[in-house]
RNA sequence: GCCGAAGUGGCGGAAUUGGUAGACGCGCUGGAUUCAAAAUCCAGUGGUAGCAAUACCGUGUGGGUUCGAUUCCCACCUUCGGUACCA
């Protein structure tokens, strides 16, 4: 009979879906093993053979846990709100709702042909409003926290009212906004409900804010950080512009450093780390504050209003951040941003002209143009002048665009002996760079080497090296109250409104005075209305603009007609939806009681799943995803929702699995294409091909390709040797170059467990690399092999050989699925298969715990050997085999031999070794055998004219 | 520029803590089977020299440590990923 891949894969997947083989029970008594995929977005295109790669391993691992005797939760959901199927919306007129519904069919089918062990009753769709009901619900919670520094931690937004009422805010230790003004307990009192919640605002976790973004007009929304690369969208690369918006915003700053000390605590890839790391980007250092000196003509600072007394000083304050407080002494200038709010209010009448033109022509170079042309140095004086806090001298105060508005406070003291960047501005402004370093020359460039720095002419700073002259420095400026030792953050707060149809909506409506208010928890989930246009409104509004239906009855609690707004009990509902990494911050503790109508999740199943043990995705979401997800956890564990306070304790990315591109190439100005080899340096345009229409041997389908591109219907092909060669080159495997493996072709030809082995045998898991189908014949008649040998078991004693197959097989396969090494795990298999054919072993003993090492990799095929072997129901949960030492040792012996009649050691080495054949190899390592001599190892491997292994 | 990962046959890739480099698979060569092909099975396959046994050379380059280095150290080259005027 032969391995029929088509009817056992069907048989199985029918058997798994029918007795819900693969339900994860959230009160087992058994220990409990999470193991979590990143939920894909269903695009339109379905799955390539890249995305299930990290499915596979999830899977095998998970499996094998199952063997292993774990509990194991494996579900897979959908992050179905997304970008593309909101274009497709906006180009057709088709509802969002529907290409999503319709896409996550195919995904479904396609992952159910691989043969995956989901727990498919747990799945969760981000843009389902049983879903979208929690999002919804977390981000309420976090507006109703504020971040506790005293504490370090998240508390409720009533903890915080209480403390203004009795003592107002002095005291208060708080992650917020900068500009909040000190009050005290009667002036809060004192204040309208309305300048209440504006205060508070200044300290929710989630807050509005007038924030400057990465705007985007071509998408006609606000980006994040990590979705704008190089200065256009990572999406589409559309221009990005910087823009002032009302946003929702994310206090995620304030868990900056538990989000970089914790990083420890998890075992992720170290790039990973490293990147995330970088992304918060901490520094140690002081901010100091330079006086403005009052000048003629300058405008008189404005009296902020009565709240902060501080503000109402005589002059103008300018506080840098810096890194190297030890070189203050060497300031001779300071930089401002050109965004500065001071620039306005300090540059002389004579400079105004100047500085406004600097200004306006900065403001209109987009990011990217700045960032591409970092060597230019442009500036201007601004006319005004600071004073040093130590010096008193005066420092000329200059603008420009080396400076960015976006990182610690928009403005530096510059130092331009220790900083390569001032030291530029200043050569090209002809600035005086004076020297604070001992016997270092600064004639040619900055001395930037802090380990090496000893300070000079700066009072009472000589002499001291960095970090002596760094702490004495903060000592002298918080005597005079003009600076202090500060850590900085790169990190921004996230940007957390979209101008987008298809996400989540905010719970939210604004009241009388324009000031947000929550929907409480029982009028969730708040449902996405419907729209005519999916585009922005004509006045530049959000999609939701367009809705009619879009406003809030306080009365009836219902969602109600635009045209009811009365701003007394009707109010209009918020326009943005959340980014698409709302929907994926919380859905791994969600799957783990996917179904509760009453709460996120039970206490009991997130106290009984705790955490993820493994998680398997990309890297791509290093600042994105997993950088959010974890500051979520941190929030849900602050305020006791969640057990754990890192989501993740293992992750592992996989590796993209690269196309391999085919290309034709066409004369520069003729309808004329050349197989490669007739290219050499002709002027050729190279077209890509579709690689279906290309054979093992690189040569092409010519009559394929012309029905593909009709264009070259008349075009004359110059073949070489007869044939039409395309050229090859690895490139991310994407539709729009033709270079698309599709798996429905391969589970089709070679069967789903073919698939999955050889996408393993691939490479390492964690490495990218380049698909070749061809390779899969090889895991095929491995498949086949298998078979073969299971075709008339029996109950027989194995044979030592037999065992000692069996045993090496186990030993490598469980240590290489510990370690992940999928791909030589599938090596052992196959060799262990043509050990055991070669031994014509058919002993049931063997052939058994063999079935369960494969089972994790081939499951089908596994299942029906089971099945085979007299078993009944799934092998799922048979116990992984045990290995054994003792059938292994049984070749070597050991021998005591003297050598030069001096020594005596032991050899490990083959009986068919005889004692001359010995003493001939140790002869033949002079070397060795001095490095020996008085010595006395315990053990030395030998085999024929050669030493393999000293021990001792 | 900075941070990180990686360079091994024609190809994908193996190689426990330093211990027979190239496992396993693809491809290729020869053979068996076949009217023929596919499929299957057997043998060979890093390079150079040799009929052969065998010898020498071989893990990006140049040094170093070691009885012994793909593995450890230093310098450099190349490729890929991340990040970028971060004060």
């Amino acid at each position: 009979m032969n391995y029929n891949f088509r009817k056992i894969e069907d048989k199985w997947q029918k058997y798994w879906a029918k007795n819900e083989t693969f339900k994860a029970d959230n009160t087992a008594q058994k220990p409990k093993y999470y193991v979590l995929d990143m939920f894909p977005y269903p695009s339109g295109a379905g799955l390539h053979v890249g995305h299930p790669l990290g499915y596979i391993a999830s899977d095998i691992y998970a499996r094998y846990k199952r063997h292993k005797g774990f509990n194991v939760l494996h579900p897979m959901g959908y992050d179905s709100f997304g970008l593309p199927a909101e274009q497709y919306a906006i180009q057709t007129g088709q509802h969002p709702a529907i290409t999503t519904a319709a896409n996550i069919k195919r995904y479904r089918e396609q992952l159910d042909q691989l043969g995956f062990s989901f727990d498919w009753s747990r799945e969760v769709q981000t843009s389902d409003p049983h879903y979208y009901k929690w999002t919804q619900w977390v981000f309420i919670q976090l507006f109703n926290s504020w971040y506790d520094a005293a504490s370090d931690k998240a508390a409720p937004i009533s903890t915080l009212v209480s403390i203004f009422e009795t003592e107002g805010n002095q005291s208060v230790e708080a992650t917020c906004d900068e500009d909040t003004p000190v009050f005290t307990a009667a002036a809060w009192k004192g204040f309208s409900p309305a300048e209440q919640q504006q205060i508070l605002l200044k300290y929710r976790l989630t807050y509005l804010a007038e924030a400057e973004v990465n705007w985007c007009p071509a998408l006609g929304t606000v980006l994040a950080n990590d979705e704008v690369v190089n200065g256009v969208s990572e999406r589409g690369g559309h221009p990005v512009i910087r823009k002032k918006m009302t946003q929702w915003m994310m206090r995620i700053t304030a868990y900056a450093q538990r989000l970089l000390d914790d990083l420890d605590t998890i075992d992720w890839p170290q790039p990973l780390k490293d990147s995330q790391t970088n992304w918060i980007g901490r520094s140690e250092g002081a901010s100091v504050t330079f006086k403005v000196l009052p000048n003629a003509g300058v405008e008189a600072p404005e009296i902020t209003g009565d709240v902060d007394p501080s503000s109402t000083s005589a002059s103008h304050k300018i506080e840098v951040f810096t890194t190297r407080p030890d070189t203050l002494f060497g300031a001779s200038f300071m930089t401002l941003a050109p965004e500065h709010d001071l620039v306005a209010k300090i540059t002389t009448p004579e400079q105004k002209a100047v500085v406004d033109a600097y200004v306006t022509a900065t403001a209109k170079r987009s990011e990217r143009d700045r960032l591409s042309d970092v060597k230019t140095i442009s500036g201007v004086f601004t006319g005004a002048y600071a004073e040093h806090p130590f010096t008193k001298a005066r420092i000329p105060i200059w603008i420009g665009d080396y400076v960015l508005a976006s990182y610690g406070t928009g403005a530096v003291m510059a130092v331009p002996c220790g900083d390569q960047r001032d030291y530029d501005f200043a050569k090209h402004f002809d600035i005086p760079i004076p020297n604070i370093f001992e016997g270092v020359d600064i004639s040619e460039e900055a001395f930037a080497d802090k380990a090496n720095t000893v300070i000079a002419n700066s009072d009472f700073l000589n002499g001291l090296d960095y970090p002596k002259a760094t702490r004495k420095v903060i000592d002298e400026l918080e005597k005079i109250g003009q600076g202090k030792g500060k850590v900085n953050y790169r990190l921004r707060d996230a940007v957390f409104s979209r101008q987008r149809y298809w996400g989540e909506p905010f719970p939210v409506y604004y009241d009388a005075a324009g000031m947000p208010q929550m929907l409480e928890e029982r009028d969730l989930p708040l449902e996405l209305p419907e729209v005519e246009k999916y585009l922005p409104t004509e006045t530049g509004e959000p999609p939701l603009g367009n809705a009619t239906t879009w406003a809030w009855d306080t009365k009836t609690r219902k969602v109600v007609d635009n045209a009811l707004i009365d701003s007394t009990a009707v109010f209009p509902l918020e326009l943005n939806t959340m980014p698409g990494w709302a929907g994926s911050s919380q859905y791994f503790n969600r799957y783990m009681d996917p179904h509760n109508a009453e709460a996120i999740y039970s206490k009991e199943a997130i106290e009984y799943w705790q955490d993820v043990d493994l998680y398997i995705g990309g890297s791509e979401h290093a600042t994105g995803h997993l950088l959010y997800s974890r500051f979520w956890q941190k929030f849900m564990y602050d305020r006791g929702w969640a057990p754990k306070p890192e989501f993740a304790k293992k992750l592992i990315n996989q590796g993209m699995i690269t196309g391999t591109s085919a290309f034709v190439y066409k004369d520069l100005n003729k309808n004329l294409l050349y197989s490669k080899g007739l290219v050499q340096d002709k002027k050729v345009i190279p077209i890509h091909a579709d690689v279906a229409l290309v054979n093992a041997a690189d040569e092409l389908d010519i009559d394929g390709f012309k029905n593909f591109r009709p264009e070259f219907q008349d075009a004359e092909f110059i073949l070489e040797e007869g044939k039409y060669i395309v050229g090859r080159e690895i490139e991310k495997m994407s539709k729009s170059k033709y270079n698309v493996v599709n798996p429905d072709q391969i589970c089709e030809d070679y069967g789903a467990d073919s698939l999955r082995l050889y996408e393993m045998f691939l490479g390492p898991l964690e490495q990218s690399k380049p698909w070749n189908t061809a390779g899969i014949t090889g895991v095929h008649s491995f498949l086949k092999k298998l078979w073969k040998l299971y075709q008339s078991p029996d109950d027989s004693t194995p044979t030592q050989e037999n065992l000692k197959t069996l045993h090496k097989t186990i030993k490598k396969v469980e240590e290489d699925i510990e370690n992940f090494s999928f791909n030589t795990s599938v090596s052992t298999f196959m060799i262990c298969v043509n050990e055991l054919t070669a031994q014509k072993c058919a002993s049931k003993a063997v052939l058994e715990p063999l079935t369960i090492l494969v089972s994790p990799y081939a499951p089908h095929i596994a299942e029906e050997l089971w099945e085979k072997l007299g078993y009944t129901g799934s092998i799922t949960y048979a116990p992984f085999p045990q290995f054994e030492e003792q059938y292994l040792v049984e070749s070597t012996k050991e021998y005591p031999i003297s050598f030069n009649g001096k020594m005596r050691f032991t050899l490990e080495l083959p009986l068919d070794m005889d004692r001359p054949a010995i003493e001939a190899a140790v002869m033949a390592h002079e070397r060795t055998a001095k490095y020996l001599e008085g010595r006395t190892p315990k053990k030395i491997i030998v085999v024929p004219g050669k030493i393999v292994n000293i021990v001792g």
